[in-house]
DNA sequence: AAACTATTCAACCGCGCTCTC
DNA sequence: TGAGAGCGCGGTTGAATAGTT
């Protein structure tokens, strides 16, 4: 048995909004506030609309200070640096740019970003094929330092993640455990009195040295949440890519040098940490800042792919 | 100019979580 | 304590638009 419909949909209207109905949802909400009920909201005002579209609506489109157009050089990097670090936790995500959306984010993400990146990435092996068949003797050693950084760019690290995601969890990769350590489970819901649920929804960024890298994780046991479900153990193969993988993961955000590590970012703010949340008065969740490292990885990417 | 293809993005959908009774 | 209602999230869809042949 199906869960309940949130509105009756044969008497609900759906599809593009009209500027009245916007009009409408904008004036009743300055007016009125939402009072705590998106249900209840479309039948206040006369809106044959589903409470859940209001809520939309609003919070894409009506609300004050929304920015629309083109995402700077900046936010394409915080977008870039969040996805790595936590994944396609876009409600996150969204919320250390201000003005933008978790929709406007995502659909930028999967339809310019990812494609920006990818395809650049693919023009450039087929480059290096064609120049490899030219002149069958280059080597690597060859290859003069603007390749050699290429070759190592973040670029394939964020290709690498992507990778990964796929591998570890082909039907839900986003939110495996494994490959964003902490978000065992995809939701990340704050709760109304600002305190943020350790349970599922922690951040969790990969540190150098810690016990959640992967390797660890599967050595001991400690697997959880659904990723695994289902799926059966990863193959010893499996593992030995996972490790190196994470490796690399470690390295792009981390640079050479250091040991595994993460920490748990549970809502106790260190020094140096970052405040990733003065947003809309939502829960104070706390990632660590990118370290030096990070920003170069960035940098580098963001120079060599004229993002 | 027409047909086809690719891209964009607003909106919908289903599900997990929290809250309330 | 359990059930139901509502909220918030990420994934997906599809109409509109732009670009190409």
């Amino acid at each position: 048995m199906g869960r309940a419909p949130c509105c009756d949909k044969a008497t609900v209207k759906k599809g593009p909004w009209s500027p009245e109905e916007d009009a409408m949802l904008k004036n009743y909400i300055e007016e009125h506030g939402t009072g705590g009920n998106w249900i209840a909201l479309p039948h206040k005002i006369g809106l044959k609309r589903c409470g859940k579209s209001c809520r939309l609506r609003w919070l894409n489109y009506l609300r004050p200070n929304i920015k629309h157009g083109d995402f700077t050089p900046e936010e394409d990097s915080i977008i870039c640096s969040l996805y790595i670090s936590i994944g396609s936790r876009w409600s996150i995500i969204a919320a250390q740019l201000p003005g933008r959306t978790d929709n406007d984010v995502k659909n930028y993400w999967n339809t310019k970003l990812k494609k920006r990146l990818l395809g650049r990435r693919k023009d450039r092996d087929a480059q290096h094929r064609q120049s490899a068949a030219v002149t069958s003797e280059m080597s690597t050693e060859n290859m003069n330092d603007g390749e050699r950084a290429l070759s190592a760019s973040a670029m394939e690290r964020i290709q690498l993640c992507m990778q990964l995601q796929e591998l570890q969890n082909p039907l839900g990769a986003h939110h495996n455990p494994l490959v964003w350590p902490g978000s065992g489970c995809r939701t990340t819901t704050l709760s109304n009195n600002n305190s943020f649920n350790s349970n599922s929804s922690s951040v969790t960024v990969a540190e150098p040295g810690q016990s959640s890298s992967i390797n660890e994780h599967l050595m001991s046991g400690q697997l959880e949440g659904a990723a695994m479900d289902g799926l059966g153990s990863p193959s010893s193969a499996e593992n030995s890519n996972m490790i190196s993988m994470e490796a690399e993961l470690e390295e792009l955000l981390y640079g050479e040098g250091n040991q595994g590590m993460a920490s748990t970012v549970d809502g106790g703010v260190q020094q140096g940490d970052v405040d990733w949340w003065s947003y809309e008065g939502k829960s104070p969740v706390v990632c660590r800042d990118f370290t030096p490292e990070t920003t170069t990885v960035f940098q580098d990417y963001t120079s060599v792919y004229d993002i």
